[in-house]
RNA sequence: GGCGCCGUGGCCAAGUGGUAAGGCACGGGACUGCAAAUCCCUGAUCCCCGGUUCGAAUCCGGGCGGCGCCUCCA
């Protein structure tokens, strides 16, 4: 078919380990094995979390578009993520949970319920496994076993840690300068430790002190630390060695430079993961958006302000995932209009048939591929469905069936969405209605002073009219 | 202080050697009784200085400014 020889763009993506962009070949013919480090539910997840959460279906259905099989395994941490990471603090879930006065269980199943959602109402495929960390204590309490099982652990107090000294790779990844670390602060809280960049793989609970979440292992009761989930799981699903990992970019320090020091020395893998994609963060007011320092803003706001939750897509494929983007609520408002747009063209030539020219389609569909390709170009790709959107060469079939097809990707929803201009259509209210009918009667007679009046009167409480060859009809702004 | 990223029209944002994508806003036009919605048109030489090159937003050097990581963080 020549049909496949648009596919002949190779994919690229930009790979951390080695800072390069390569070629994407995955270890088996024709199936990308992917995992997403999702959130630690002890808190709502804001929107940019949610980018995180963008990007990686952005790659996954790009994946998808370019017909492999995947398979998107993404984590939910609901234990042994402390508040401070030099192995000392509180478990963020148990702190949660005695501030709210309720139970860890509880705070993790609603903030999983509201990130789940979340992710749906921006358009996120469903993952193929989504696991829980409380849920995979054996698979973890293996996974330290090896580790042990090859000397790379030691006991302390405090629990079992993780020897870095002994993986001569560990700063690799990262780039670290071990020895410049601030490392008296890693140190001071933890007596016992023997490098300030190791990490607990097992903690103890504290004598005397009941955890909520804690569970027997060969070295004492406690629960797992942070990190050792994220390969416990990943391996679980995907196996010793996989495609593709990704993250957010605060993750390469600390993160994923110890998943992968556990699971190289686990499992004596070199390198463990093919590709690491990390995202940069959401930038509002100048600054990233973070949770500890209360400037955050949550999908549910966009909604309270009227925005439908895909317009958050929409922002988002206007900006490249490894650029920080700036959120500010006239970039949500110029978005809005966008999408609102791109979506009356979608509705415009919907369900247009008859034939269609290859050959006027084919650069379109290539330029929006070779975008993809690109280490994910969305903004570019977007900018090509824009083209399609607005091309006087194109016909109505041809405009949809691109769009249709680029929405496999950019996931849109441009084949059911209606415009603005039209979501009031199921809308009544007999009040209005009858205004609308009244000043309708006033133009019919030229007495424009009164229909020019009762327009005005109905703007003023946020009702838009809008004078049509069927008529007029109104909405709500 | 160390490491990394960035600085493009009013705003958001692509572009990494050959005379600046796209979206939003503004202005002009078409349409309209006037509007709204829609459509069309218009706008930047790319933070500053120096260098390399036939040619640089794009490479190199030096400034200035911003952000991130190094401490919880997508």
């Amino acid at each position: 078919m020549r049909e496949s020889n648009d596919d002949a763009v190779p994919l690229e993506f930009y790979d951390t380990r080695t800072r390069t962009q390569r070629v994407f070949e995955p270890l088996e013919a024709g199936h990308a094995r992917v995992y997403t480090c999702g959130p630690t539910v002890y808190a709502p997840q804001h929107i940019g979390n949610l980018r995180s959460q963008l990007f990686a279906d952005l790659l996954v259905r790009t994946l998808l578009s370019r017909g492999y099989q995947v398979t998107h395994v993404v984590n939910i941490t609901d234990v042994g993520h402390l508040t401070d990471d030099a192995d000392a603090g509180e478990d963020k879930m148990e702190r949660a949970a005695a501030h709210a006065g309720r139970t860890a269980a509880e705070i993790a199943a609603e903030y999983t319920a509201q990130w789940v959602r979340d992710r749906e109402l921006v358009g996120c495929r469903p993952p193929d496994v989504l696991c829980r960390a409380t849920e995979h204590i054996q698979d973890q309490i293996d996974l330290i076993q090896r580790l042990e099982e090859r000397g790379f652990t030691y006991r302390i107090d405090d629990g079992l840690y993780f020897a870095t000294a002994r993986f001569p790779r560990y700063a690799e990844f990262a780039g670290l300068d071990l020895n410049a670390q601030t490392s008296a602060a890693r140190m001071a809280d933890v007596p016992g430790k023997q490098h300030p960049a190791d990490f607990a793989l097992w903690k103890f609970a504290a004598p005397g002190v009941r955890r909520q979440q804690e569970w027997d292992s060969p070295w004492g009761r406690g629960f797992p630390g942070w990190h050792v989930e994220c390969s416990a799981m990943s391996i679980r699903y995907l196996g010793p060695t996989f495609d593709i990992h990704t993250g957010g970019v605060d993750h390469v320090r600390v993160h994923h430079t110890n998943e992968i020091a556990q699971s190289e020395c686990a499992y004596e893998m070199h390198p463990w993961v093919q590709t690491w994609m990390h995202n940069e963060f959401l930038n509002l007011a100048g600054q990233k958006m973070a949770k500890s320092e209360g400037r955050v803003a949550l999908l549910e706001d966009l909604i309270a302000d009227g925005h439908v939750p895909l317009v958050y897509r929409y922002f988002f494929l206007q900006a490249h995932y490894r650029q920080q983007q700036a959120f500010t609520p006239e970039a949500m408002d110029a978005a809005r209009t966008g999408y609102d747009r791109l979506v009356r063209v979608a509705s415009e030539v919907r369900g247009a048939s008859g034939k269609t020219r290859r050959s006027v389609m084919a650069p379109l569909r290539r330029r929006f591929q070779q975008a993809l390709a690109d280490d994910l170009n969305a903004p570019r790709a977007l900018a090509v469905a824009w083209e399609v959107a607005r091309s006087g060469e194109l016909e109505p079939v041809e405009r949809w069936t691109l769009l249709r097809e680029f929405d496999t990707v950019l996931q849109l929803d441009l084949e059911h969405a209606l415009p603005k201009s039209e979501q009031a259509a199921g809308e009544s209210d007999p009040r209005i209605d009858a205004l609308v009918a009244e000043r309708e009667r006033a133009r019919a007679e030229r007495d424009f002073a009164n229909a020019d009046r009762i327009r005005d009167e109905l703007a003023a409480e946020g009702v838009t009219i809008e004078d049509t060859p069927e008529g007029a009809r109104w909405r709500r702004e």
